[in-house]
DNA sequence: GCCAACGTTGGC
DNA sequence: GCCAACGTTGGC
C-alpha cells in the first residue's frame, strides 16, 4: 500500500494506531482493497519520497466499506459518481504493525535477485497504490527491513 | 521539471 | 469498438 509520507507516513500510522485507507480512485486498486481480509499484512510503501521505499508493515483490521471522502465535495478525492446510496469507492482500515529499522529503498528492491518479478518493480499494476505482494517477496522485504 | 506508462473520457 | 486527447502516477 503506497502513501506519500508528506501526506501520511508510517510514523503517522504509529502515532494514530489505526487509519482509514481512503482516497483510492482506481478500479483495479479498489478491487485489490476488496480482496483484503482482517488480519492480512501489508507493506507500507513511501512513494514520492527521498528515497522511495518500503517503510514498514500494517495490518488490515476492517474489510472494505464505502469511502465517504468520495461524496465530500470539499475533499480532494471527491467523485460525484459515488453517493451514499450507491457508493463507488471503498476503503479498509489498517493498524500499525511495525516500522522498519531502516526503510528498504526501491533501489535495494530492484537490486535484490529474489524480488525480481514483484508487481512493484515491473508490470501493468506497478503504479497502483494498492497492489498484491507474493508471500516470499513480502517475507524477504521484511527481513531486509528488520536488518536495517 | 521531465517523461514513460498507464487509465479514463468522449467523439465518432 | 476505436482512438485521440487528456489526466495521473511516481521515479528520476
Amino acid at each position: 500500500m503506497k502513501s506519500e509520507p508528506d501526506v501520511y507516513s508510517i510514523d503517522d500510522l504509529r502515532r494514530d494506531g489505526t487509519t482509514c485507507w481512503d482516497g483510492v480512485r482506481n478500479y483495479q486498486a479498489r478491487n485489490f482493497l476488496r480482496g483484503m481480509r482482517v488480519g492480512d499484512l501489508a507493506l507500507f510503501y513511501h512513494s514520492n519520497a527521498k528515497p522511495p521505499g518500503v517503510a514498514g508493515v500494517c495490518r488490515v483490521v476492517r474489510e472494505a466499506y464505502p469511502d465517504p471522502t468520495a461524496w465530500d465535495p470539499s475533499d480532494g478525492h471527491y467523485d460525484p459518481r459515488s453517493t451514499p446510496g450507491r457508493p463507488l469507492w471503498d476503503m479498509v482500515d489498517v493498524a500499525f504493525e511495525e516500522a522498519f529499522a531502516a526503510p528498504v529503498p526501491l533501489e535495494a528492491l530492484k537490486a535484490e535477485p529474489r524480488l525480481q518479478g514483484m508487481v512493484l518493480l515491473s508490470g501493468k499494476a506497478m503504479r497502483l497504490s494498492v497492489q498484491p505482494v507474493a508471500k516470499q517477496h513480502f517475507d524477504r522485504i521484511v527481513r531486509l527491513g528488520r536488518a536495517g
